[in-house]
DNA sequence: CGGAATCCTCTTCGATACTG
DNA sequence: CAGTATCGAAGAGGATTCCG
């Protein structure tokens, strides 16, 4: 019974605080981004969360479970593993997590340091912001991102889209990139075309796709392009 | 040089992680919640966060100016004292606590324990995502409150309206109760004239006031009224 | 092998005391 | 009034070990 459950509180009736008293840990709002994505292992959280400690980790997911955010699932088979995933409560946190990224990303992170790693979730993630459905009239296609050893999944259907982690049965599209490909399209303003002719990513499927993909959800578009 | 500037960061290129390495820290929102409602002075904050420890409050302020998102100011004479404020990044977190208040408030803030504080200005905070501008149509006055030892002013115009900490010049209306009945009529669905009727609140100036006032700003509505 | 509990060191927190 | 100094307690972070 180490395991002591002596959750910090501000002991404030606001609801601010709160919120703070649930996710205001250091790690907890890291570990609600990576669970958006769909439910995860124990091990793929700790490889998401470069310096978080396994103690710290299993501390927070049991916090996070006691708090009713997270739950415990199995995976169907034949995976059938042990996975962390959100509750409806935990899902429910997308606003703060994109209010936070908008804050952020615009104020904040401008430069990129030499000891920043790059986490390709962290961009799956951003799309949620920025996905524009002026431009996605009339789509319908699912794509598949390889993404260095990890694979995700965006589905468009018109105005409505998600996007997780995993394999996805039947792309549309395949694009095979490096996570420094896809922050640089989403982020510095290289096109599809550009990355394409310079052979950063590999297309199966619809060589088009990309194309749509960047219009429907790039996040600093290129400089010089209106509307 | 005990004053060690090692802020910890998380060191992912994520505007999510970079917004938390920012205001991640324990107590730093919720200085940026009381800021929200205008300049305020060291001991003011003290007072409005129960518990923070002096040290703290200094390193969070001083952390935050570095970062940009608070400046130290002075007030207009004669008052001639020095201040902290947001900055206009500093302003731009707005958003996020209004997520985190709508997440908090809707989970997590159920029932009030017993060691809870009840803090005025949390409230004042509350309002500006509760705003109804359906409510407000042709509406044009400004109402000063008196909570306690401290005193708020809410000011609407139409469809804008704003929230803030100080005395008014010529409010329309006066209204003088304690924070107990402030959130029974925002939360707990005490009407404004059950309020009246009991003696909970006093008021100055045109007495309807209070009426518009919940329906523009009220956040629990009381059971059974539609519309 | 994935999923943690344990141990150890270092930093941060929180409270009080103290100073310009 | 506005902080700094100090110190015990708690939390974070890393390595290792244990358990199924």
């Amino acid at each position: 019974m180490a395991a002591t459950s002596t959750r910090r509180s501000y002991d404030q009736y606001c609801a601010v605080a709160r919120a703070l008293d649930v996710v205001g840990d250091r790690w907890t709002l890291l570990i609600v981004r990576d669970l958006m994505l769909g439910p995860k292992r124990y091990k793929e959280l700790l490889e998401g969360l470069p310096g978080i400690g396994t103690n710290l980790l299993a501390a927070r997911l049991r916090e996070l479970e006691a708090a009713g955010v997270v739950e415990r699932g199995v995976l169907p088979p034949p995976a059938a593993s042990a996975v962390y995933q959100l509750t409806e409560i935990g899902a429910a946190l997308q606003p703060v997590l994109i209010a936070l990224g908008r804050w952020g990303g615009r104020h904040f992170l401008r430069e990129r340091r030499p000891e920043d790693v790059m986490v390709p979730a962290a961009y799956f993630v951003a799309m949620r912001s920025s996905f524009k459905p002026e431009h996605a009239e009339g789509v319908r296609e699912r794509y598949e991102f390889d993404i260095g050893d990890r694979v995700f999944e965006v589905s468009v259907d018109g105005d409505t889209f998600s996007t997780g982690e995993g394999r996805t049965q039947t792309p549309d599209a395949l694009f095979t990139m490096d996570v420094e490909t896809l922050n640089a399209l989403l982020l510095e303003g290289l096109t599809a075309s550009e990355a394409l002719a310079a052979g950063r990513v590999a297309v199966s499927g619809d060589a088009e796709a990309l194309e749509r993909f960047t219009r429907m959800f790039v996040i600093r578009p290129p400089a010089g392009l209106t509307g």
